[in-house]
DNA sequence: TTGTATGCGTTATCAT
DNA sequence: ATGATAACGCATACAA
């Protein structure tokens, strides 16, 4: 299905309205004129459904009114709702949004930036973990949950304060003792720092706790191995758990479970991030929210701001706690 | 933020080479040249860091490598799904995607549909119910599991057998006598004969099958009356269930449990879709599975496909079944 | 107030 | 093989 061609142009409006073209363009773009000629300029806009070429438009006036998004996939329900509120708030402001999925490889997120420019977007709202990532200054640039650099703001959950809130609500469901789980990239970024806040205040209310932390690519069944190391045949290393992100809760549950312990009876667990069955149902586990739509909003507002007006370096929206069955209230 | 002015031009790029603006072109669109203009030319592309104008070339060429995907949203993870995987396609071809979420509502998609017009797109990817939709043929069009008309191509899983293949399973598995559970548009859509072939594999085994079907926007809570009426008090009109979603599936088999009733002992479930936790780990429930990677690569096919090759009307594309845990294997 | 002419960055046609 | 030049569709400065 190949494009026609020959869609009706500007002149083509003008011609049948009998009008020069700079009458159309300003009848378009709201400027005063004749009210009789506005009248048959917008007849004949409606007689030949004319609609104005957005890339004459963005070639003469350097600006397309798109905004790349770049998230790793559309898989992990996370950076789904992500791109569904950016949409969202990107479709309020009448801009469009060019989705990038990057499937978490540097080269295809490199490829993407470089595609961004090319395409003149007015700016990139970007989730990734690739330090090394290059995109020229000249592109407004937002990160989500990595810090690049000062010159480039960067939108995250207060993933510290989100620790110390798994780590109060724990203690105060009658926890004694803890662990931190977590797997994922060992480079430096924002959701690093709920480990930091949990360790904070399990410090602050002298409770001890362990830690097992896999790199990336790790088999999970190393999870596995750890949790009956600590928890087989009645021993009970700890009672309570905080997992790096919901999907991490979900699958320590779920082993949990096969080992005879019982959710939450014997061991409590909070995740992190506020997933909910199928987008809009049920928490998946007792978790830590993050305010999806505040981010989105916030990372639409920075990136089509005034240059001028200096952005901050580092923005961190408030979290708060949501009981989901994997803890004892 | 806004973007810094004055990136380089190919007439930049020619200065600097101290070539000709033509032979720029040519040695970027790879017609040859004489080797030592060539090699100036990426010189002075690399030092300049140039990057090709987009919309300088859509302009001109009257072609954008971009398509536009519309969906009603991107929180139901089958959705998600199908718009990671199509943009899995068109990355690998080169397209560009414009993500349009509808949240289903009719305005929305036919002001993203006119956007899409102006935007100049190769064509438009949709999932939409909405019967009213105009888009002008100028745009190549396809539609996932709405069938429109002739002249648009519509590709969907073979939703018929997916309810016979239902049927069937719930029958070999032992239930006697069935039940199926819809809720959602009622317009008509390639999603609704899941139901015809569900029918119809009962008739053909002579097994009794009830129908509860509910208009989009009535309260979930139907249902679990449904339930109560025929299956309260050590009542079983039924025993096995044939949900059109693994949502419903879900939710079905929570109140199931809540009325004290053991999936899959005394009544197995079925939904539709093939939906995994998290996207990639265990299955949901017993279910259907819709093939979202062919149906992906069916669409970018199609719509990028030559006009002249006139495409098939509609295009069905198999099913599998899988056992997750609400059916007795 | 209306119309004309020029240029945005690229491609393609045409002489050279 | 290379370089000058004319479109593509729109916006705008400027002339009428």
């Amino acid at each position: 299905m190949s494009k026609q061609n020959s869609a009706p142009t500007m002149k083509d409006v003008a011609r049948e309205a009998g009008v020069a073209l700079g009458t159309v363009s300003k009848v378009i773009n709201g400027i005063p004129v004749g009210e009789s000629y506005r009248v048959r300029v917008e007849a004949a806009i409606e007689k030949l459904n004319y609609r104005i070429n957005s890339y004459a438009q963005g070639l003469k006036s350097n600006k397309t009114y798109t905004i790349a998004v770049m998230v790793p996939n559309l898989v992990s329900p996370y950076f789904c709702k992500v791109v569904n509120c950016i949409n969202r708030e990107l479709a309020k402001r009448s801009y469009r949004m060019l989705l990038c999925a990057t499937d978490y490889d540097p080269e295809q997120e490199q490829a993407y930036v470089i595609m961004a420019e090319q395409q003149k977007v007015d700016g990139i709202i970007c989730l990734s973990y690739n330090p090394k990532l290059q995109v020229s200054p000249q592109t407004p640039l937002i990160s989500i949950d990595r810090y690049f650099g000062a010159h480039i703001p960067c939108v995250a959950s207060d993933n510290f304060g989100g620790g110390m809130l798994a780590a109060q609500k724990l203690i105060e469901n009658g926890c004694k003792r803890l662990a931190f789980l977590r797997i994922g990239s060992r480079l430096t970024n924002e959701p690093n720092k709920r480990r930091d806040g949990f360790v904070q205040a399990c410090e602050a209310a002298e409770i001890p706790c362990i830690m097992k932390i896999l790199d990336d690519g790790t088999p999970y069944e190393a999870f596995e191995d750890f949790l009956q190391e600590h928890l087989a045949d009645g021993k009970r290393d700890f009672d309570g758990i905080f997992c790096v992100t919901d999907a991490l809760a979900h699958r320590i549950t779920g082993s949990l479970k096969k080992m005879g312990l019982r959710v939450p009876e014997d061991i409590q667990v909070i995740g992190f991030d506020g997933l909910q069955a199928f987008g809009d149902l049920e928490y998946l586990c007792s978790t830590i929210v993050q305010p999806v739509e505040e981010i989105a909003r916030t990372c639409v507002e920075l990136v089509l701001e005034d240059r001028d007006a200096k952005s901050p370096s580092l923005i961190c929206l408030p979290v708060h706690y949501a009981p989901g069955g994997t803890t004892r209230e």
